[in-house]
RNA sequence: GGCGGCAUAGCCAAGCGGUAAGGCAUGGGUCUGCAACACCCUUACCACCGGUUCGAUUCCGGUUGCCGCCUCCA
């Protein structure tokens, strides 16, 4: 079955069939870097992320580009507050970005472009637009005219008469028209610039991306993803620019996430509502924020709030309880017989939901219901009094294969404990055979104040970290 | 005003024409020396009112409530 995604272009989900076969081409918008991210700016990175496993598990050659703005109004401020120069700032907050988008388990882009090292190439671009009467200098700033663009809108589904009517600033003085927005802004006096056709400057926001994008992944891409509130305008400019200038769709698949709420009110910045990923995660561990979002379709919104996180940390536990489990029993009992197709076939019955829920336009919470399902399949399998090391061993690997789709990998449990405590589980074992519980419980409590809790088996006493 | 989303058990969340997946929590039971892990059992008139249909949580119209974009924003 073909993967099925939901297209914001056209509203509906389409078959994704890419440009060329097994290839795919993936634009996602990054964060301007001003400041560490919250976790909603962190919802976009996991979805896309778990978008490219996906795509990549499922074959495709999948080349991710993800930008950083790191010029901008914003940035500018904030380098002015902090006396620091806006070089500086951005690198220590891109930083900061992959340590924090790393420790929720989101793998690096194949290619992060920077809007500094694109200057000439915006110049350029933007130089062209002119050229063919999309765009318009005016007193040092360079407007896109919308007007010239007959597909204005059609990615927000809005006209233009809609849209003009909640435009910010009027038309006016440097505006032909309210719609049209800033492709270059001349530099204020002290800031950092560029120098261009129509003087110092830098560019304006939208126009990064279109550059970007065209530079390292051509003309046309497959799918462009971001946040939902950058549908308009963010977007909707990008494609004015790209396909005015190449006279070619600018990308197939428009992909969408929904925000993370705090009391069903967006996060933001603006708000104050937020939640830094920099900060939480001394509290959380990031891979249960990460099967937190998972739980939830990409396109619905997330309610975030400490007892949803602990519910969610419950059920990622359970999964790896399960996971650990497996490994146990497959290094502490040999081959004994027992039903062995049947529980493959159980296995890939999982495997195949797990499948048909990601083709489904990634629909994450019913891949986790599958692996839930496989969970369940493999605590009735452990109690067994005969196991195989073939099935036990394609459990490990599925739960292995389908965890890793979701970029929720399983820590490796394996590493030895030190040898005094090696001992006293021994000991334990010895007191338990001579039924000496008092002792045997004594040590159970004791190693359970350094973190080890222990779960005998009738394969033997294993153990975990809790 | 324009465009859009959401409303499903105590909580979270799928489903979206044929009488409701999964998770968390609760209660009961089984397993265990006791635990833990685990297993079994337990809980829903799908916001409201109309319509279409043999049949609607699912489609259509309307109502109410909440949220978002239209302004920097993931």
């Amino acid at each position: 079955m073909t993967i099925q995604i939901y297209n914001t272009l056209t509203r509906k989900k389409e078959p994704f069939i890419p440009m060329e076969e097994g290839k795919v081409k993936m634009y996602v918008c990054g964060p301007t870097v001003y400041n560490y991210i919250h976790i909603g700016n962190a919802r976009p990175v996991i979805a896309f992320d778990t978008v490219r496993r996906y795509l990549e598990y499922r074959g495709f050659d999948v080349t991710y580009v993800s930008n950083f703005t790191d010029v901008d109004d914003k940035i500018i401020k904030a380098a002015n507050e902090l006396g620091e120069e806006v070089g500086e700032l951005t690198e220590r907050f891109i930083n900061a970005f992959h340590e924090d988008v790393g420790a929720l388990g989101c793998n690096k882009a194949d290619v992060h472009p920077r809007v500094t090292e694109h200057i000439g190439d915006i110049v350029d671009f933007v130089s062209v637009l002119i050229d063919k009467g999309f765009a318009y200098e005016s007193q040092g700033d360079v407007y896109y005219r919308t007007r010239n663009f007959e597909g204005y809108g059609k990615l927000s589904h809005q006209s233009t008469d809609e849209l003009k009517i909640g435009a910010r600033i009027e038309e006016g003085i440097k505006k032909e028209n309210a719609l049209d927005f800033a492709l270059w802004k001349a530099a204020k006096e002290g800031e950092i610039s560029w120098e261009s056709p129509w003087g110092a400057g830098r560019p304006g926001w939208h126009i990064e991306c279109s550059v970007m994008a065209r530079e390292h992944l051509g003309d046309t891409i497959d799918i462009h993803a971001g946040g939902q509130d950058l549908t308009f305008p963010h977007h909707e400019n990008e494609i004015a620019q790209s396909e005015a200038m190449t006279g070619k769709t600018f990308a197939n698949y428009w992909m969408h996430n929904g925000y993370i709420n705090i009391d069903n009110e967006k996060m933001s910045k603006s708000l104050g509502n937020f939640v830094l990923v920099h900060d939480i995660q001394k509290q959380i561990d990031p891979k249960v924020l990460r099967f937190f979002v998972m739980s939830v379709h990409y396109r619905h919104p997330i309610n975030f709030s400490q007892n949803l996180v602990e519910s969610a940390a419950n059920g990622l536990e359970r999964i790896r309880t399960a996971y650990n489990n497996l490994k146990h029993r497959l290094a502490t009992s040999a081959d004994l017989g027992g039903q062995k197709d049947s529980w493959l076939h159980k296995v890939d019955e999982q495997k195949a939901a797990f499948e048909q829920a990601m083709d489904d336009d990634f629909n994450t919470a019913n891949a986790l219901a599958a692996i839930f399902e496989l969970t369940k399949l493999a605590n009735v399998y452990l109690v067994e009094k005969n196991t195989q090391s073939d099935v036990l061993d394609y459990f490990i690997k599925t739960f292995g294969d389908l965890m890793g789709v979701l970029g929720l990998p399983f820590d490796d449990v394996t590493g030895l404990l030190d040898a005094a405590v090696d001992a006293l589980i021994e000991e334990r074992l010895e007191a338990r055979r001579n039924r000496a519980f008092n002792r045997s419980d004594e040590i159970r409590d004791e190693l359970k104040e350094k973190g080890i809790i222990l779960e005998d088996t009738a394969q033997g006493t294993r153990w975990k970290r809790g």
